[in-house]
DNA sequence: ACCCAGGCCTGGA
DNA sequence: TCCAGGCATGGG
């Protein structure tokens, strides 16, 4: 089915670094695992975005997975047509970026991964992980097998840490781990979690063991949607620095800097692969 | 070989 | 409270 919306552009959101289930398959075509289902993406124009799902499954999952709902125009023209001048061409280039209503669960192992690694590292090790624990999908006759679903909490906490060394997560075994366990034992609620503020969220978050400020807040924006959270990693902080000199204002953007954090981050990494 | 990657933990000032 | 060093691993 065909969606229209000007700010949906696939190939910025797979290169957004908020998710790494997301891939080319050619060029404007992508596909995608999550939500325990396999989609494929065209970007058939600028503003016209064609899914292989029915209209049922896409108001069902889709629409909200995509956030739909939201108007990312507004927010993308304020800023164009602002003050500061690095957002006004970072929110240019990464318009069709969406910040996307991730699993929790996911989003929580994938970012306690993602410490000290790179994008396409972490994208790897999360395949291994769904290869070695997560349910298989079936997409289409014969491609049985070729995709596996994010393992289930209660999957994953079932792993040892000689296993997860195999998947080269290196010292982030007992990370895995201890989340998986938190999770599956009922420790970390998730429904509680989902309903309280950022500020309660991120202090359980990072009750567990390799959950840090950063991590907690990656979860929150991306597993939790609280758009208003700005994850500072090494690229938003080398901004801060030095596009901002340190006197960024983010009370300016009250409520939606999660968003011009993913302008940023999007904007400033594909500066540095045009050099 | 050296440095960096969507950092965090520990131990010591 | 703040900082240094260590940490597994892969890629440039």
């Amino acid at each position: 089915m065909l969606i229209h919306n000007k700010n949906f552009n696939i190939q910025q959101i797979a290169d957004s670094g908020q998710c790494f289930r997301m891939n080319q398959l050619e060029a404007n075509r992508y596909c995608l695992i999550a939500l325990g289902r396999y989609l494929e993406l065209i970007q058939r124009e600028e503003a016209v975005i064609e899914l292989s799902c029915s209209e049922a499954e896409y108001e069902e999952l889709w629409k909200d997975y995509f956030d739909l709902e939201y108007d990312y125009h507004h927010l993308v023209e304020t800023l164009r047509t602002g003050k500061d001048s690095f957002l006004q061409s970072a929110a240019e280039y990464g318009k069709g970026i969406r910040i996307l209503r991730q699993d929790f669960f996911e989003m929580m192992i994938s970012f306690i991964i993602s410490q000290n690694k790179n994008i396409p590292s972490i994208k790897s090790s999360v395949e291994a992980l769904c290869r070695r624990y997560g349910t298989p999908i079936i997409a289409a006759v014969g491609k049985e097998d070729s995709y596996y679903a994010f393992p289930t909490p209660q999957q994953l906490a079932r792993a040892t840490k000689e296993e997860l060394r195999e998947l080269k997560v290196g010292y982030r075994d007992e990370y895995i781990l201890q989340a998986s366990r938190a999770v599956a034992d009922g420790l970390l609620d998730l429904s509680h979690i989902q309903s309280c503020s950022y500020e309660e969220a991120s202090k359980a978050l990072r009750q567990i063991h390799g959950i840090g400020e950063k991590v907690a807040n990656c979860i929150c924006l991306y597993g939790l949607h609280h758009i208003e959270v700005f994850p500072i990693d090494v690229w938003i902080k080398r901004i801060l620095e030095e596009v901002y000199r340190n006197e960024f204002d983010l009370q300016l953007y009250e409520g939606q800097a999660g968003i011009i954090q993913q302008y940023m981050f999007y904007y400033m990494r594909s500066m540095k692969e045009k050099v």
